[in-house]
DNA sequence: GTCTATAGGGCGATAGAC
DNA sequence: GTCTATCGCCCTATAGAC
């Protein structure tokens, strides 16, 4: 079994250098999530991804392509979850079911990738940067048109729901569970209020990633 | 009038350094806010500032050192300011006139120094880190408890409230204000429920800062 | 397609003059 | 107290071998 059916060698390296391309894209959110954009190096990415630091130039040009990529994947997962909730056929049961707590739902578990929202929260706070922060107000602007046509809420609720979202991202921007798991009374009442239900995701990623 | 009552010489050069130990906060708040703790150099501190780089590391040790100063004076006057209308005796009329609207009110005032809230925002993000993490969940729960204590908000009140400043906080990260003076009707629809009657307050602090 | 080696530039911090 | 000059590190990007 030494030289039978080798996969064509013409397509073999290029499907595993696609799958090479989403561990750099999957390690480069997670990194920029954490340190923002300015203060990831291609070198820590390249590092988390198992691959050389030229390499991941080589794969995207530029760091500021590398982010733009991430910035890209992570809207079009959070879009894609949004369309999820609001395509579910699951008949409504009871007051407390409405599309705006499946939707919140579905946006928590998007934490569970903490990177995801971090890397966009990032890229929220640089728009004075040409490149990234034209990126950010039109994928910010996007969400925005998803919520009002297609989730069909109103100027209101939508406001609601970014401003609640915002405050989630923050919570997990702040590592606020490790107070939460240091016994403070305050960090306690704030992250049971600001995240309903979803506090044990929280938990979890913060336990996950306590060797950064 | 040479040699006349010449403050004494070991007053004055300690008041003027004061002085600029106080502009340099100020304009390192500001590039701060912009481009965020790591994307800030020291060298673009000192020249906001009109002081030499090298002095700048002199006088705070560390750039670290810096931008701490800049989170505890920046949470210094956000304290203050909702103390001030926690404090204001002007009595309430009509159910329009609430602690709560006065504390938003007043929280917008602050955003015509941009930097101030961003830097914090900034922050907000940097959980990871050790030293600026700390401060920040420190900073951001102090702000929690007065919410709770001293303006005798709810726990739900209060996620409100910090919810819609970190929405409000976004808005100005993301410079969305120069979607809306470009007429994106989406942006004006996001602002204008965002960020009521204060929206006056985002297209002047846009207007400002056009050459960055 | 992926690596090693390295160039090139920028930044934080220090030394030392005034 | 404030500046000029500069060191030494780190980081992005390129060159070139395999």
């Amino acid at each position: 079994m030494s030289s039978v059916t080798i996969p064509t060698p013409d397509l073999a390296p290029r499907m595993r250098a696609e799958q090479r391309r989403e561990l750099i894209l999957e390690a480069a959110t997670s990194v920029f999530g954490e340190r923002g954009y300015v203060g990831t190096t291609t070198d820590a990415v390249a590092r988390a991804a198992g691959v050389s630091q030229p390499y991941v130039v080589r794969m995207f040009g530029t760091k500021e392509r590398l982010f733009l990529e991430v910035l890209q994947r992570a809207l079009d997962r959070l879009l894609a979850t949004f369309r999820a909730a609001i395509a579910d056929p699951t008949p409504f049961v009871g007051a407390d079911d409405t599309l705006g707590r499946r939707m919140g739902r579905a946006y928590a578990e998007l934490l569970l990738d903490r990177g995801l929202l971090l890397s966009l929260m990032h890229s929220f706070l640089l728009g004075a940067d040409p490149a990234i922060g034209a990126a950010a107000r039109a994928g910010f602007l996007q969400v925005y048109r998803v919520l009002r046509e297609e989730a069909g809420f109103s100027a209101t609720e939508t406001d609601q729901f970014l401003a609640h979202g915002m405050m989630m991202n923050t919570m997990v921007g702040l590592r606020m569970a490790d107070e939460y798991v240091g016994g403070d009374l305050c960090a306690k009442d704030l992250l049971e209020t600001a995240m309903p239900q979803k506090l044990d995701v929280l938990l979890r990623t913060s336990a996950e990633n306590k060797p950064a």
